[in-house]
Formats: structure tokens, C-alpha cells, sequence
DNA sequence: AGTGCGACCCGAACGC
DNA sequence: TGCGTTCGGGTCGCAC
């Protein structure tokens, strides 16, 4: 599912459902999942401990405990189903939370999706937040900001803006949405930027990431979403997936191309 | 220090 | 129908 849009309806939906209550169990099927911690001390830290608050940081869903922080990233399709507690498992579901009236079940078919434990007082001192940058509705997720950040980078503003140390929480698709809302070109080195397109850069992220998380965020690919939330934001998409079709704008065919090895679309004429 | 690319995994879609 | 190949909403670690 995983990004910024989706992780945030997969994090409201879960505060609403997990809000107080006492995790009694915990079975890692997987342990690889778990990146910081034995699966043993996973187990040790977790059993009895109520959930505080679940927040959201870039891609990354944080459970708040009363010292510690599970902080767990969905890569590429990780999923978080409630179930009863007498359900069927299978083999894609890797780590399961036994709560008293359910199961929280973490469901990844390509087995990417990580997990950390974390003391509390040290959420932002380590690995992984740490190395995560700015929140996009931050106010500084600004001009000049940005400018520094890219100063140095000779890089394709597409692979820049899906740095997670620059901003936090783009990914592939709203990538080639924000660029193509900016009239920006995908290959454009990040350094030579105009402070008009930083400008824009920021407000269309803003405005389409917003836009996103209203409609529950983006559902491709994939038939079962988190939670049976279904997002609605595939809809809206104007370039991305859209590869042969005509521009919105001007008519002309969208492009699709690689940039670092992500799929880039972008239309040639209006982002020159 | 910045950059590029393979690795991590698996199933669905596609091509022959 | 069957078999091999390619692709993907992400990030890390390694080599230059």
C-alpha cells in the first residue's frame, strides 16, 4: 500500500481500533521482519503492554507503548488485518498481536516490510527516524529548505523527492503526480531548480498528498487493502500508470520511462 | 560525499 | 496449457 496518503488511513484506522488496548501475545512467524531486536526479546518487550497513541512519521506507523515505540514500514505491500481471534492464518501473515476480543495480524506477501523497537526517549535519535526528513505539512518543508537540501544534488529531482532524508513520505506514484502538477521535468537535476518550481514543488505536494489522504489514499495492483479500507485516490491520478494515453493538459502522449529503476511517467511537452 | 545498482521476496501478468 | 520472464506503491548496503 505504503505511502504517506496510505500509511496515514491505515494509521487513523488503527488508532481508532487499538486506542488503550493490552497486546497479550505476539507470534513472529518471520523473524527477518524484525530488524533491531531478537524475536525473543520482540516478544518479551511487547506481551502486556497497552498501546498509548499510533502515530504516523513519513512511511513509518508508530505504536507508542509506555516506554517503548514499535515503529513498523510497510515497503511495498505490507498490510494490517483485525481479525477473531480463532481465524485461519496464512503464510503471508508474519507477525500476529493477540489483543482480548481480537487479532491484529501484519500480512506481507513480499516479506520487505520492517520492524523496530525502540525506547521511547530515543524514537528520533535512532535509526530509523533518524535519518527521515521533513514532514511534507511541515512548515519546514519550505523554499529554503529545500534549496539546501539539493544544492549538492546532481541527482533527478524524481529520485531527490523520493529521498526519505529530504522529505518524508513521497513515493513513486505521488512522485510523478507532484512533478507533473509543477510542470516540472522528471530528469531535471535538483540543483538547478528555479525557486518558482521549488514553489510549486511544495504546494503541489501539499495539495495532492492532502487531496489523497482525503480519499483514503491510492488502491493499485492490489485487490485486498489494509484494514478493508479501500482507497479511492487511483481515480484522481492524472500521469502516473498512464503510459500511451494523451496528456490531460495538452493532449500530447504520456511517456513512460526509468528513472533509477522506477517507473517515471511523465508527459514531454509540459514538463520540459 | 554523492551516486548507481543489485539484493531482499513473491505472485500476477505477460509472452511465446 | 505450460513454462520462463518481467514487473512492482521501497529501502539498504556495497562498490566506485
Amino acid at each position: 500500500m505504503p505511502e504517506l496518503p496510505e500509511v496515514e488511513t491505515v494509521k487513523n484506522v488503527l488508532k481508532e481500533k487499538l486506542l488503550g488496548e493490552k497486546i497479550l501475545k505476539v507470534v513472529v512467524k518471520y523473524k527477518d521482519m524484525i530488524v533491531n531486536v531478537s524475536a525473543l526479546d520482540f516478544v518479551d518487550i511487547i506481551e502486556g503492554k497497552v498501546i498509548k497513541d499510533v502515530r504516523r512519521y513519513g512511511k513509518w506507523l508508530i505504536f507508542d507503548f509506555e516506554d517503548y515505540c514499535l515503529l513498523s514500514h510497510l515497503r511495498m505491500e505490507g498490510k494490517y488485518f483485525v481479525k477473531n481471534i480463532n481465524c485461519e492464518i496464512n503464510k503471508h501473515e508474519h507477525i500476529l498481536f493477540y489483543f482480548s476480543e481480537f487479532l491484529l495480524s501484519y500480512h506481507d506477501v513480499r516479506k520487505f516490510g520492517k520492524m523496530y523497537l525502540i525506547k521511547k526517549e530515543l524514537l528520533f535519535k535512532e535509526k530509523p527516524l533518524s535519518e527521515i526528513g521533513v514532514e511534507p505539512f511541515s512548515k519546514k518543508f519550505n523554499v529554503d529548505y529545500l534549496k539546501n537540501k539539493f544544492s549538492n544534488k546532481k541527482i533527478p529531482i524524481k529520485s531527490a523527492i523520493l529521498d526519505q532524508s529530504i522529505i518524508a513520505g513521497i513515493g513513486n506514484i505521488y512522485a510523478n503526480e507532484i512533478l507533473f502538477a509543477s510542470k516540472i521535468n522528471p530528469f531535471k537535476s535538483a540543483k538547478n531548480l528555479t525557486l518558482i518550481e521549488l514553489e510549486e514543488l511544495i504546494n503541489n505536494s501539499k495539495i495532492i498528498l492532502k487531496k489523497a489522504i482525503l480519499n483514503k489514499g491510492t488502491t493499485i495492483r492490489t485487490y485486498t487493502s489494509s484494514l478493508g479500507v479501500i482507497g479511492n485516490y487511483q481515480n484522481f491520478l492524472l500521469i502516473h500508470g498512464k503510459e500511451g494515453e494523451k496528456c490531460p493538459n495538452c493532449s500530447g502522449k504520456i511517456k513512460k520511462v526509468f528513472i533509477n529503476q522506477r517507473g517515471t511517467y511523465y508527459c514531454e511537452k509540459c514538463q520540459k
